[in-house]
DNA sequence: CATCCAGATGCAAATGAGTCGCAAGTATGA
DNA sequence: TCATACTTGCGACTCATTTGCATCTGGATG
């Protein structure tokens, strides 16, 4: 979410050669259409909808070809599932509400740069990092 | 690690009224002695390394019953393996070589703060995070 | 268009970390 | 010493994800 959605996926799979099965192309208009962070079960009931018969393996296998291209990216949060999100144009970490189970995305741009800070100070450059914060209702106060 | 290793354990497990035998004795000697974050599949080889036997399931049952105390903290890095870490005096976040696997322990406060502030913006109070830098060693320049 | 085949799919079986049921063993308080 | 609630070993189980394999098909080619 937070995202333009700027050119469908099916585009870039496209230009990276990757060939547009019926099945593919429901997954990627669910992606497309997603504002949220589906694992594969949920994106398979979504598929569902659209195509009946579409195998939940096809869809794990789909989503690991476009997290290795880079089209997508997977999260893990405390659930411990895979979660996918079409790759967003700029970096954003998450906020995640307990007892939802509401994601939210945020960007400091503060917090990416003391992060570059402490891993050069180690003599490191980051790879990739994970923020998340596990948050619920302020009450009262 | 950055532990000054208070208190053994062993201490806390008995104010907290769990048994001592003869396997969480062993087990507790080797998480006192860890100055990394096992699995427990590696914990387990640390403890028949001191007494062997010990089954790997009393490992799991032990490793939770101590986190659901807080005698230990709980982490998943991307290998997506439960790790452990006697319960820290004061709070850190981790940096992890993805080419050597080393896990390095740093805090910053500016960091926690502007976390709260994030959450505070949202309406939210901060229940727990989770931030990992993965690193490599920074390459000429 | 008809052909061809590398890549994609469905399905079932495999994998692997972690959990659980149960019978047998034992730490600990009385 | 006893009683018993807590622990343990062990194998079976769970459940998300992966994989082997036979079959199918997108899309390049001529
Ligand atoms: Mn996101
Ligand atoms: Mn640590
Ligand atoms: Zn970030
Ligand atoms: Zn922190």
């Amino acid at each position: 979410m937070t995202k333009p959605k700027h050119e469908p996926l099916i585009d870039l799979c496209r230009q990276r050669g990757l060939r547009i099965t019926g099945q593919r192309r429901v997954i990627l208009q669910v992606l497309d259409a997603a504002d949220d962070h589906p694992n594969v079960e949920e994106l398979h009931r979504r598929v569902g909808e659209r195509e009946p018969g579409v195998n939940i393996a096809t869809v794990y296998r789909t989503m690991n070809k476009l997290a290795d291209l880079g089209l997508i990216e997977r999260h893990i949060f405390d659930d411990g599932r895979l979660r996918y999100e079409p790759a967003p144009d700029e970096h954003h970490d998450h906020l995640i509400n307990v007892d939802t189970g509401e994601v939210i995305e945020f960007r400091s741009d503060e917090i990416e740069r003391l992060q570059e800070e402490i891993a050069q100070k180690y003599g490191f450059e980051i790879v990739s990092h994970k923020l998340e914060l596990y948050v619920r209702l302020r009450k009262k106060r």
